[in-house]
DNA sequence: GTCGTTACAGAACGATCGTTATATATAGCA
DNA sequence: TGCTATATATAACGATCGTTCTGTAACGAC
């Protein structure tokens, strides 16, 4: 056997620096030879670890979004409504790697029209977190016939609150995107 | 005086063929060539009325931009709340032409990381509507101390629901948005 | 009518892109 | 210690991009 890496971990190192050409400068700017450079590495190297550049578009979306629905997984352990809430908190841009996903997601999401296989993707994430809201918000004590209702709306809130902090970074600080939340939450949970 | 046309309709007429085409395939997708063949036109009529892309690109999201706040204006007629209803419900999909102004919105979005003046223009844009949108709020009998507050808790709820609409069109009629941001307004105001 | 200016078309250029092909270095096995 | 397969680098190709340049048609002033 010759030389040997970590294949899986080379990809996921390059798809990092993808993210974060493409929260710097959209998925148009994420050509091969400024991936390459922002890892670190050269053309060479990311043709060796994706066929071509959808392959590390695609990989670099699940990749983000995998990121998110991994941390929504660690917050069973509290009781219902703190899990409510720490779930919703944390699809907020209130720290470096939440904000990095809200840049990737947003740029993807101008470039899903183009592309339905980004949009599916997108949209199943999506859906994925809406249910499992939904499931949060009928363990934290709402009635169960309009827990969907509830959820879309909750996250609607924590939507529009990402946007405007995406937009406006500077006067929407992390304590002020918690207590947006944390007023949505007051209206009808809890 | 040679042959003369209207030089500002046409560069609208323009403008509105590159709108769509980024709203179809994202800013990356407006080529020169792609926006001229939407309009109906060559390259050669495209750079008669703007001098590069990125004046093309600007006057187009300006246009947009400008669209909105229009349409915003006519809103005065009516009683404060309805005024305050009214505005809102102008800035959600529920339409062809809102759905093209969010679709343009957010891909302008994903560019301004790359672009400053692109994020100048739609920070600014955002910061008239949330002062518009708070003086509504104050019109609709709400106290003046928190109007600030309960504007953003407003525009986020339309933001997100926005957001979602564009994502799964199909799950968020018309009707379904309206209910939404109605429900928004309840709580507090009116 | 002719002339000059404007409107538009289309070719061409250099840069950059994604991709492919080729060359070199490296690490484990014989 | 060579051998081989893998890892990485680099060059090159064709396509496409923004931009510039040149050519042509059309209208208004004289």
């Amino acid at each position: 056997m010759p030389k040997t890496v970590d294949a899986v971990a080379r990809r996921e190192e390059l798809a990092a620096a993808a993210a974060r050409v493409i929260a710097r400068s959209g998925v148009a700017g994420a050509s091969m030879r400024e991936v390459a450079t922002e890892a670190g590495w050269t053309t060479g190297t990311l043709v060796h670890y994706f066929r071509n550049r959808h392959e590390l578009l695609r990989f670099t979306l699940e990749t983000s979004l995998e990121g998110r629905r991994r941390r929504r997984a660690v917050r069973d352990s509290h009781d219902p409504f703190s899990a409510l809430r720490a779930t919703l908190h944390d699809a907020l841009p209130t720290d470096d790697d939440a904000r990095l996903h809200w840049n990737v997601t947003i740029a993807f999401c101008a470039q899903a029209g183009g592309d339905p296989d980004f949009a599916t993707l997108q949209r199943d994430a999506y859906r994925d977190f809406r249910s499992n809201v939904t499931a949060r918000v009928i363990a934290a004590g709402h009635p169960a016939s309009s827990a969907d209702i509830e959820a879309e709306r909750l996250i609607a809130v924590v939507d529009g609150v990402a946007l405007q902090a995406l937009f406006d970074p500077e006067s929407w600080p992390p304590e002020r995107q918690s207590a947006a939340l944390d007023a949505a939450l007051v209206n009808r949970v809890g």
